[in-house]
DNA sequence: GATGAATGAGCGTTCATTCAT
DNA sequence: AATGAATGAACGCTCATTCAT
């Protein structure tokens, strides 16, 4: 009587860790609790993967696939420069607070901290902040010329999504402002910003 | 030949905390190592602390008033709005930068998973971030009307400067981008977005 | 060379425990000692019980199992009621000093400093101690009428018993009295008050 | 301003240590705690006793000394032989029950248990129980002849007091049984014993 | 392919005790 | 006479990992 026999333990791993990932954040996340969700022994696990970094690295892999999924999708899509790089930054804000602490795995860990991370998986960041990149462009020509600024731009428009998205998971929004009107104020003035936006100079160069 | 006799054992222990925070960060912080660091043993360190909580509560805090000072002294300076705000935004990264995960345990950290923190930190806090308001409704008052859309704004600038200092502390900036350049062109089109700040409407509201 | 292989961990861990617990007495037990005597890792015993109370709560149950067994042998015996009560008697005694501290944990314990116990043990004592009355009916039943005096009768009798057997096992019988005619003695003496038992007055009430 | 001037530290340890023991019970009785309700530092009780093991030592002498007190006092009664050895058994339990937890150290601990306790105390007691044994010899001299009679018969009718104590201290007595008829009716069927009372004949000899 | 048994290292914490001052 | 500072050993317990079957 195979009991899980159409889907493989490796992926009941997964969908188990992910999902404690949510309710009990990294650190809580124990492999005792992942086989007792599974309904296998501890020791199975180690049969998919080598350790415990080795299923979040797998984990985090994943996220940014999905990641890198959606942000190809919104490129893809029939729509203006200005829409597909507002749906961009909403679909990213959205994509951290769904995910949560899976969202803290991907983001939030330094990646010295765990066993070197295969080199493949920054190839794969990269090129996802490089379409990324194109929209930027495609966004404010008149603005951003190069695509050395675009990635420039696209990383500072980057850092305030992530900012919203960590402000908000980790409940640090100020009550008396408004959960979705501070989302989208943040939005407006960070494409503002990149619209106005004009290559830095350093403090001591001739300023803007 | 007294080894620490003029600075005492409390101070050591913070200091090897902060340091071992920058360098394990927080979970994997144990009092065994706290107490190797320092040279004392384990017990010691609960002569002056009454577990661990109570250590990180005390660095917190400590990395709370540390930054309101900066505050305080930014906002008493003699210049323009612009340049106060500016360089309130360039003491934020540099302070998140130099105190590390110091400053994650400040930023990072979901209160709710410590035992509660005392109310009054959370008071000091918001009273940094009403000072912080009134530099930015100084900055741009044409933009910024009432103190409700500072704190918005503030909040929302804030976001992209926690996103600069978690993105550099990661190490996830892309290497080909030069760092300062990154930083001040994060804080130049922030202050963009300020100052082309209008009251955000929710996506199915009047657009922008 | 199977050291253990046939016997399982767990009954020598209750083994180890039981003669711990003789040697030291539970206060000074720990998972440690047991886990020394056994030969095996502390974190072994956690295989097969969730904690120190759980662990002792299995003994416990053990032996309150075992004398329920004996009370049952005695109370199914072809014998008269006098040499049943005497043989309870006997038995009772035979049971505490074999059975050392493992007799102490069953009765010296105040419940309530340990994690509750499962009502299921009450309710074994409590059918215990029944069984029992109705051989101190049996035994005297002119004297002991009904089944609540029996109870009293017994309760009574047992704490002579109890006496005794404490006495010995904390070594503070006299030793110029020697042991067998002091339990002999004690027994006897206690079933001649038993048989002229006659339910008790509160002082005050109209006296015997 | 001296705030222990006139009774001096020895004394007010002494004085937190029992009342500690009733409170805590002896295994939870730590020197931290005796010096905070002192209100001295731990390392002053170390100036008037050698260790934890001797404060207690002290405590067990005192509470001897404090029984044995009652029991003269009882011995020089203007009364019936009858009348003081039931007021002995009452004082007995009383004096158990009122002093709990003091109680268990006096008479429930192995003496093997702690560092070898004085010898002088061992005297003391056998002196205590050789008053008792001629309360007893007075109570029925027809029935126990010899003072080594007197002595078994103590010993026996001390285990029944015990026995009522450590049952009522631990809550084992069946809550359907009236305490204080429970205590009376121990009481008079132990004086019963007593007085049918016949130099035991261990089994196998002549019997009764 | 899967597991149960076992472990070693580590955790936060408590406590009796010592000793220089 | 009294103490504050410091410690070492121990405690109950958890966890990632290994390995024979």
């Amino acid at each position: 009587m195979p009991t899980r026999s159409d889907t493989d333990l490796r992926t009941a791993v997964l969908d188990a860790t992910r999902q404690l990932l949510v309710r009990e954040g990294y650190r809580d996340l124990s492999m005792r609790d992942v086989a007792s969700v599974v309904g296998c022994s501890v020791s199975s696990i180690y049969l998919y993967f080598s350790g415990k970094d080795a299923l979040i690295h797998t984990l985090m892999a994943e996220g940014f696939e999905r990641w890198h999924a959606m942000v190809e999708e919104i490129a893809a899509r029939e729509a203006t420069a200005a829409e597909r790089l507002e749906a961009l930054c909403r679909a990213y804000i959205a994509f951290g607070l769904e995910n949560a602490e899976y969202y803290e795995i991907m983001y939030m860990f330094h990646p010295d901290r765990m066993a070197r991370y295969p080199k493949e998986l920054y190839r794969r960041v990269r090129r996802t902040m490089d379409l990324t990149a194109e929209l930027v462009l495609a966004y404010a020509p008149e603005a951003v010329q190069t695509s050395a600024d675009a990635r420039i731009a696209w990383t500072a428009l980057w850092a305030t999504l992530h900012g919203v998205v960590s402000t908000l998971l980790t409940d640090r929004l100020d009550h008396r402002i408004d959960r979705s009107r501070y989302i989208e104020g943040s939005i407006q003035f960070t494409l503002n910003g990149i619209r106005a936006f004009q290559p830095a100079t350093l403090p001591g160069e001739v300023a803007r």
